[in-house]
DNA sequence: CGGCCGCTTGAGGTTTTTCAACCTAGGTGG
DNA sequence: CCACCTAGGTTGAAAAACCTCAAGCGGCCG
């Protein structure tokens, strides 16, 4: 059904893997990737689970690309708390505030067991003069780095946090189904905290929220195995922004009878002014 | 006191502005610019106020860079509210997600009346061949814009609204002085919705935090002009991400003998785990 | 001059946070 | 091999912050 997916034989490979696999990960057509220049080896980082990438601070030497296993990029502030920016795994482009900074902006920390293909600043502008298709494939990855402000922004757009946890999930969901996995069993890397702070909540909340969805008939939870059993319902809780979604308002719930009260009342989105002055 | 600002002198100009011009406004070392590829003339597009420069969806054919006047970015959900993402002014970047896609992400929305340089995609990549200052510049406002996200997620990462309006100001009053402007006086162009939109709360509240911080007496407000009358008691506010605030707390307040009660009281940053593992 | 829009302020209701306890799984050490 | 301990997860009860609804006020434009 879903396809073994394309996974570096990672442990135990001779590791010859050159700036050619790296544009291929990130989407260049294997024409592109032929020129010799585009042969030049290209380093791997292994980490274990719990260590750093790269961390907050650090003089901005590489930039980083996810090569298997899974990250959470966090910043720390003052006070010592960390707060979870993103969750990245194969393919994704870590630490690109570099370009314009001496230090690095946030850290990576491995979910994991993981590995990430290091890309040195200092040989990063001659690699993309020499080879154009790299260039281009660099600018279109900062170019969705950037749409993820977006993606968080609608995010954190939906105040409910059944609202932002469905969205969460679907989101995991379908970047389950485009690595080839299955979009409905879903194995979280990241603790409750992490996903809380990722989304602005307590993670008391999170475990409230998973609760609830399973009592909906949605959603089993084994800790952090997750499986979606109806998406369809959770879709409809995800697109509720304002006069919140009840199962069964727009669509009938998986099983039924369920407790129609409890968590969710009021409308959501607080700040969001309906579009009036027609952008015309 | 402050420098008269490099206002452009707006409205009746030759309009000879050329990409040496540009890159000047970003930053690149008047040297660099004198390239005869630079001397590329760049068109200018004016917006009357509430008009926008682009629409999401439209179809992406440029980039644009803001030249006078103020923005804001804001995508529109299904159910036709908007979401206020940023505020854009001289020398901001829009409309980067176009890189990548082949519609624009999101809106840009004049405040005032306003202008901005059009860098029309088909033109870009020959650009950036031909003016390497001008790639570099282009990449590390990339990278600039890419650090916004870490600022948005500091904004959101406060939970309590004071906090987060407190980070706002002080964010806009480092803005303001950065181009030249006095960092006390803000003009403030956008409405309480849109501030409420893009903090993540509801416009009400942001009026009721405004008012609290006059009764600190560390801000003056008149509508939309405010006058930071205490940075430090703003900026104590705006630090505390956790175990709450309160003028005296660490700082005693500009006047005296205030309600020390009314809004805030608990503790703020749901999701945020004190770190342990010590990122070593 | 009237109406509209933005801003402010009040009161009530609800989500969500906080604090607390309990449970389970996994690792360590006896 | 089992006891113990820790970390992560779940659940409950209380309190707080915030949102919604509603009304009043002031400026601005038609």
């Amino acid at each position: 059904m879903y396809l073994p997916s394309p996974t570096p034989r990672d442990a135990a490979s001779p590791l010859r893997e050159t700036c050619a696999d790296v544009m291929r990960v990130l989407g260049v057509a294997p024409e592109l990737t032929e020129a010799p220049e585009a042969q030049v080896p290209v380093a791997t980082r292994r980490v274990q689970a719990l260590s750093p990438l790269f961390v907050e601070g650090a003089p901005a030497d590489a930039l980083y690309l996810g090569r298997h296993g899974h990250f959470k990029i966090v910043n720390i502030n003052r006070e010592g708390y960390e707060q979870v920016l993103d969750f990245a795994g194969r393919g994704a482009l870590m630490g690109c505030e570099v370009l314009g900074r001496a230090t690095h902006a946030s850290s990576a920390v491995a979910l994991d067991d993981s590995s990430a293909w290091v890309l040195p600043l200092r040989d990063l502008r001659a690699l993309r003069r020499s080879v154009p298709a790299f260039d281009d494939v660099l600018h279109r990855a900062l170019a969705a780095q950037l749409q993820h402000v977006g993606e968080m922004a609608e995010l954190m757009s939906a105040v409910a946090a059944e609202v932002r946890l469905a969205r969460f999930l679907l989101h995991q969901s379908a970047r389950a189904a485009a690595s080839g996995q299955s979009p409905r069993r879903l194995l979280l890397r990241m603790s409750r905290r992490d996903i809380a702070s990722y989304l602005g909540l307590a993670h008391e909340t999170i475990s409230r929220c998973m609760t609830l969805f399973a009592r909906w008939g949605c959603l089993e939870v084994r800790n952090r195995e997750v499986e979606i059993l109806d998406p369809r319902v959770l879709s409809a809780c995800a697109r509720s922004t304002r006069g919140r979604w009840v199962p069964g308002d727009d669509l009938e719930p998986a099983t039924e009878g369920h407790a129609r009260k409890g968590m969710m009342a009021g409308g959501l989105q607080p700040g969001a002014a309906r579009v009036v002055a027609s952008l015309s």
